[in-house]
DNA sequence: ATCATTGCAAAAGATTTGCAAGGTC
DNA sequence: GACCTTGCAAATCTTTTGCAATGAT
């Protein structure tokens, strides 16, 4: 029931939250408020994230709506463990991107503006199992990231913006 | 003046220690006392290390050759400023590896016993280089670490050790 | 003598935890 | 009603910083 769920190559049958749901229910735990909030904003949002981006976009304390910054944590953790997003380290920070129904993919981190831009390659996963087997080595993940600088920002190098730069 | 330093592909003529005194010099700082303990103890070990696990490998505070944490800490991130050392992320800490005259490489993580196990792909770098062309970004490095569980882990799990485990 | 460096104590930043009050099944 | 969750405050963990004393050149 309901529409399937696709952002590429992976095709699933339960939305997010409805998968969330499931995994609730098959270990006792409640559907609170609190987890709608999160599921329903984290979802419709595709961007990658850290808990304090997250919150900076979640209602202020005192709105409607309001989930405190230890229940983000306890829940961007339940997130992950349900497979619903996937969790890395950038400078020292968490950061957070969706899971579940998207595909798998790595990225470029341009050390000038911060952009994460995602790239998707057959040949890395290849590669990846065939060093993993060498070693007799079983693989349940991996992260690559390639640091450097994005086209955007090798531009305006070149032609500074003449704005607010440099005087 | 001095043996040549070399460790694989890549071949240097000065010592991590000597390449660092000119790193001082050329940059006004001094040679001092903690500076020396710390380039003579990290480059007579070849593994990987956190900040914790070196303090606890040098002297105790009161003996002879302490080095305080602060300390520690900042002269970490000279070596890796002079070129010495790569520093990079792991379980939420930064952990170190060496980098001068020691060829690139990249890494098998296994999450049940937290080893890491160092591998070489000149394959990598070419899907590396081609990825960031594709996407016109000027590439300055890379961290892959591939996750999983080692060979002596998988057979220690097939085969318990009957020693001190599951009584 | 000058000025970089150290150690200490304290701060900072990110994330986690104990616990009483409140919400869900 | 039982017991999972939440928010608060406080703790934790790792790393950084201000500063007076010390040390290198």
């Amino acid at each position: 029931m309901g529409k399937n769920y696709s952002l590429g190559s992976v095709e699933v049958s339960l939305s997010p939250r409805e998968r969330f749901e499931e995994y609730l229910q098959s270990r006792g735990m409640r559907n609170t408020e609190q987890r709608r909030v999160l599921v329903e904003h984290i979802f419709s949002h595709h961007e990658h994230f850290d808990a304090d981006q997250l919150i900076a976009q979640l209602p202020a304390k005192g709105s409607d709506g309001y989930v405190s910054r230890p229940t983000v944590y306890r829940t961007l953790a339940e997130f992950v463990d349900a497979g619903l997003l996937r969790k890395f380290e950038l400078n020292g920070r968490a950061v957070y991107e969706h899971d579940y129904g998207y595909p798998q993919h790595d990225h470029l981190y341009c050390k000038s503006c911060q952009k994460l831009i995602e790239f998707q390659s057959d040949e890395l996963i290849e590669l990846r199992n065939r060093v993993a087997e060498e070693q007799r080595f079983r693989v349940t993940g991996h992260r690559l990231i390639i640091y450097g600088t994005c086209q955007d920002c090798i531009a305006s190098r070149r032609r500074p913006k003449r704005k607010v730069d440099q005087i």
